[in-house]
RNA sequence: UGGGGAGUAGCCAAGUGGCAAGGCACCGGUCUUUGGAACCGGCUAUCGAAGGUUCGAAUCCUUCCUCCCCAGCCA
């Protein structure tokens, strides 16, 4: 479709859909090379080593490689870039597909794998060997590194380099027969040993490597390097725009390179993007992996994992993470983008979603006085005020209640307006409630409050036009479902986990309170057999999604992420000040 | 001291010679049966710096500064 004159781009600006197309460079690119003819449509490719689990960065790229041929027409290939059999694994694979679709994102048919191409690409190094591009090296690793010099002082070539083609081709020959040992030799391209770009210095395009390969078992027993199998991967495949991150751009001359010398069927190009950062959070596979092996945290799904299996645990959206890809931006310059911009993706998209349900978290038991022993009345609450259509539902009502414990003070301060000692408040869809009494235990603790409530606010609002300045949450003790809510929090302390103490490492900067687990939260009845996944909006505190290790008539609550809290701010603004005016003093 | 990139508000980020978008965060206010949401306003950016070209420069030229990446037989 996108072969007219105009371009796909050049529509009035009163298009809605137009308007809110990402716009960056690389989409710039892809618009002026259709607008070109330079090409008819666009294949891209999103290339995962499957030797670990997606995450959020992964994300940011996914969006890139399969929004832009879904705007501009094309399709974009999965590709597993398992060309390093000692790392890689079935369960990696397994995950990257779930997660990939679970974004909401379709590879078709194109689904693929580099050890696919392993017999093209092991021809072609043939034939880089028979134009006299690519010889044998006897070198081991330590002595690759001496020959290849320094960031500024030219390297010297391998005392191999000359060999003649004849030998060359014997040579590879026997190391793809298993002859020699692992890292014994390697087989080169013949670049420029002085060249600026060390990627250029002779780069290896094999080694001898005995592991068992996820899909090729024992078949070889050597493997393609990266730059030498990725490159031509995409040619195979047809790739228009090869999308990878900022690191890769000095390998785009050894890409370029091996496109240049080789018969191709197709030329690709490579275009890098800065990769996505966020502050309080670690996004790279040796960190996370680590977190997982070492027991920071119980896996890869983590709800405290950047892993998008851990963010989906946790309660995050596919919708919501594809809102963020979009609005971060994609552009060269490295940037770290702010986690409460992550979290409010989340609130945007539940917010108009999310059914609200009633749970109290750390319960303070009410007493009705004056309400009727043993009555039991059916509230109607709203399922969620930003959606009508999502209608009402039935919540018991009765003479004992729990409120939240933080919805109480004895001595409130001046913006406290919750509940007090002689205050009244509304019950939400309820009541309004007045404080009467409160009772004590020997060591001062408050074990419950003593209220009456006025009947003549039944549905939570008063004839006479009287409305309270708070509305709390509450359930019905003889109803209450019990339940395990577990807070998350950021995993890191600092906003950059890589800011820590001389002689420590990012670990030192592990939260500590990244899970609370409260055992004995209250919740409303309808939520006795919450399906694991379903995401409700627990009123005034949060987005909670069940967990799968819920257990009938007990489920288990992740906080995906809190409710904008003003209140809190407040407190924490005034405890700052306090603090400010003590130590001054 | 080699090569490759990047610098626009606290954080992302548009802008590609004609008075510097938008979002997040933050601060006010309106409204509110969620201290939520929504709405209104503020956040008043010497566009890394200095020169130059031009009627006019974030955009073009020169020099400088700062930050990031590269010396795996990892990707």
């Amino acid at each position: 479709m996108p072969t007219h004159d105009s371009g796909p781009h050049d529509r009035t600006g009163t298009d809605p859909i137009e308007e809110s197309r990402p716009k960056d460079f690389i989409r710039d690119i892809v618009a002026e090379d259709l607008r070109t003819g330079k090409h008819t449509s666009v294949v891209t490719r999103f290339p995962p080593e499957p030797n670990g689990y997606l995450h959020i960065g992964h994300a940011k790229s996914i969006s890139l490689n399969f929004g832009i041929p879904k705007e501009f027409g094309g399709e974009c290939h999965l590709r597993f870039d398992d060309t390093n059999p000692s790392k890689e694994e079935q369960e990696y694979v397994d995950s990257i597909m779930e997660d990939v679709r679970w974004l909401g994102w379709d590879w078709g048919t194109h689904l693929y794998y580099a050890s696919d191409y392993f017999g093209q690409l092991h021809d072609w190094a043939v034939h880089l060997i028979r134009t006299g591009l690519a010889y044998v090296c006897d070198l081991n690793a330590d002595q690759v590194r001496e020959y290849r010099g320094t960031l500024t002082h030219p390297g010297k070539p391998s005392p191999f380099r000359d060999r003649t083609v004849e030998e060359n081709l014997d040579l590879f020959a026997r190391m793809k027969a298993g002859e020699y040992p692992d890292g014994s030799r390697t087989l080169r391209a013949k670049i420029d040993m002085a060249h600026p770009n060390l990627n250029m210095r002779d780069p290896v395009l094999y080694r001898v490597l005995r592991a068992t390969h996820h899909r090729t078992g024992d078949a070889w027993c050597i493997y393609p390097m990266y730059d030498y199998a990725h490159g031509q991967s995409d040619a195979i495949e047809g790739i228009t725009h090869s999308v990878c991150t900022l690191e890769f751009e000095d390998h785009r001359p050894l890409y370029e390179w091996f496109i240049e010398h080789l018969p191709v069927p197709h030329k690709p190009r490579q275009l890098e993007f800065a990769r996505l950062n966020i502050t309080y959070t670690a996004l790279s596979k040796r960190k996370l992996l680590e977190l997982v092996q070492k027991g920071y945290v119980a896996g890869w799904d983590d709800p405290r994992m950047p892993t998008l299996a851990g963010i989906r645990r946790r309660g995050y959206t596919p919708e919501a993470i594809r809102t963020f890809c979009e609005k971060i931006g994609v552009a060269k310059a490295n940037s770290v983008v702010d986690l409460a911009f992550l979290e409010q993706c989340l609130r945007d998209d539940l917010n108009k979603r999310a059914p609200r349900r009633m749970g109290v978290l750390r319960p303070l038991k009410v007493v009705l006085e004056n309400y009727p022993e043993g009555q039991v009345e059916e509230m109607d609450l709203v399922n969620n005020p930003e959606d009508p259509a999502a209608g009402t539902r039935k919540v018991p009502f009765s003479k004992v209640l729990y409120v939240e414990q933080d919805d109480f003070m004895e001595e409130p301060p001046k913006k406290f307006f919750r509940l007090a000692p002689g205050r009244e408040v509304r019950l939400r869809g309820a009541y309004f409630i007045t404080c009467t009494g409160v009772d004590k235990n020997e060591r001062g603790e408050i074990t419950e409050l003593r209220c009456t409530v006025d009947l003549n606010t039944r549905g939570g609002s008063a004839t006479d036009g009287r409305s309270p300045k708070a509305t709390l949450h509450w359930v019905s003790a003889a109803h209450a479902v019990n339940a395990e809510v577990r807070l998350y929090d950021r995993l890191f302390t600092k906003a950059n986990p890589e800011d820590y103490p001389e002689g420590q490492d990012y670990k030192a900067n592990l939260n500590p309170q990244s899970l609370v687990t409260l055992a004995g939260a209250k919740l409303e009845p309808s939520l006795v057999s919450a399906q694991p996944g379903l995401i409700v909006q627990f009123e005034r505190l949060g987005y909670f999604c069940a967990d799968r290790d819920s257990t009938p008539g007990r489920p288990v609550f992740n906080r995906a992420v809190t409710l904008k809290d003003t209140w809190a701010k407040v407190q924490a603004k005034d405890k700052a000040e306090s603090g400010k005016g003590a130590g001054s003093r």
